[in-house]
DNA sequence: GTGAAATTGCGCACATGCACACAAACGCGC
DNA sequence: GCGCGTTTGTGTGCATGTGCGCAATTTCAC
């Protein structure tokens, strides 16, 4: 491959294929980077820049086709086809997002739901009997999974984000405060609001401080 | 001030903070931008820089002093005072959110949940009770609250930070996949996992295939 | 008290990502 | 079919953020 795609391209794409996914809904045949970056805050040279990583998508004096785009952008992402998905950790947060109504319809589909207490293995939970993270090991030996979400307490996360990673699970979503180590080759992301709120606190303060 | 710091930049002290409450809880007294830089996966001299945009709090020869780091971090970050919170939409995400536990011991008191539905307006949840969305408006005049999180149906977002943005909330923690538009003084912060998943496929697709 | 080891703060060079601007291409109207 | 307005793709310059390297400072051992 001759030029490496940056890291913050990728993650603009899910941006547009968002959007996308909107116009197309709505009937749109054809748009511009012009107003693309508009609806998304972006410089249209920004839009431009990063889609001619992928590709010619499209045509001078017109703009990009919406079913076209979004075609690329599927393929691209690799969003053509489905990828299986546990998660790790029933408490509140893991029913949240074990019922997030915003997974299956983008390709991503939990087959599986974990969780360590007695109380809750067994138990049916948006039509998913939660099983026992014991058998997460064999289970994954059985079944490939592609991406691990991980809703456990903090202090077992390191240990979970283990036996993922020992199963070859290359892709992580760690909703614990903990940050935890993996080797190079597995993505992990983290979704701490603390994080967020701790750094808009900061912001908060220089506008009443000045 | 003479120079900016860079968003980066506080994007990434939250960071170190935690780092370092947890070396402070463990009683660890100094600490270096090597080893702080080790466990977080940062150079040790971007470390350096960035704490040095502040102030200058090591010691040369011997590192950081943890309690004094952490305080200065602290006030940096305005985390050394309490941050009223409220929370829209208090469906499955929203009480998740409603009873993490981080938020308190942080310095984030959620003082009132909302939502819109009458089964649940009035009803309990982590000893709050639930208020009526539309008396929202209302109450954001009476008491003044710092920051807004919102949890609602994607297709009510907009509608819901128009009505914080306007009573002065000056940041928003917006759990919904739709996008907000707000005036550029006005802190938004986006969670929406799914943006996260697509961007992983991604690098999945491109292991896979070469 | 002196030398050696450690570590910060910072100047500087480098890399990376972003916006601008323009040539090339396309469509539309007449 | 021709010209005009529109919009892409990309070469180029610029800004911003990152890492290196070193002088200055501190600690520690002997």
């Amino acid at each position: 491959m001759p030029i490496e795609i940056p890291d913050v391209v990728i993650d603009r794409l899910p941006l547009y294929y968002r959007l996308l996914s909107r116009l197309d809904s709505e009937g749109r045949s054809v748009v511009s980077s012009q107003e693309l970056g508009e609806e998304l805050g972006v410089t249209p040279a920004q839009i431009r820049k990063d889609l001619s990583y992928f590709g010619r998508f499209g045509k001078q004096g017109r703009g990009y086709s919406v079913p076209r785009l979004l075609d690329e952008l599927k393929a691209i992402l690799g969003l053509d086809g489905r990828w299986k998905v546990v998660v790790i950790g029933i408490g509140r947060l893991g029913r949240a997002i074990a019922s997030y109504p915003g997974f299956e319809g983008q390709g991503f589909d939990i087959i599986a739901l974990y969780d360590a207490s007695s109380g809750l293995v067994g138990t049916e939970i948006e039509g998913q009997r939660v099983k026992d993270v014991a058998t997460l090991e064999a289970d994954l030996k059985k079944t490939a999974v592609d991406i691990g979400i991980v809703a456990v307490p903090g202090e077992h996360a390191q240990d979970v984000v283990d036996t993922l990673v020992d199963a070859g699970v290359h892709a992580i979503l760690n909703y614990t405060p903990n940050r935890v180590q993996t080797p190079p080759n597995v993505e992990v992301r983290h979704i701490n609001p603390v994080l967020f709120l701790q750094s808009m606190t900061y912001h908060l303060k220089q506008r009443r401080g000045g």
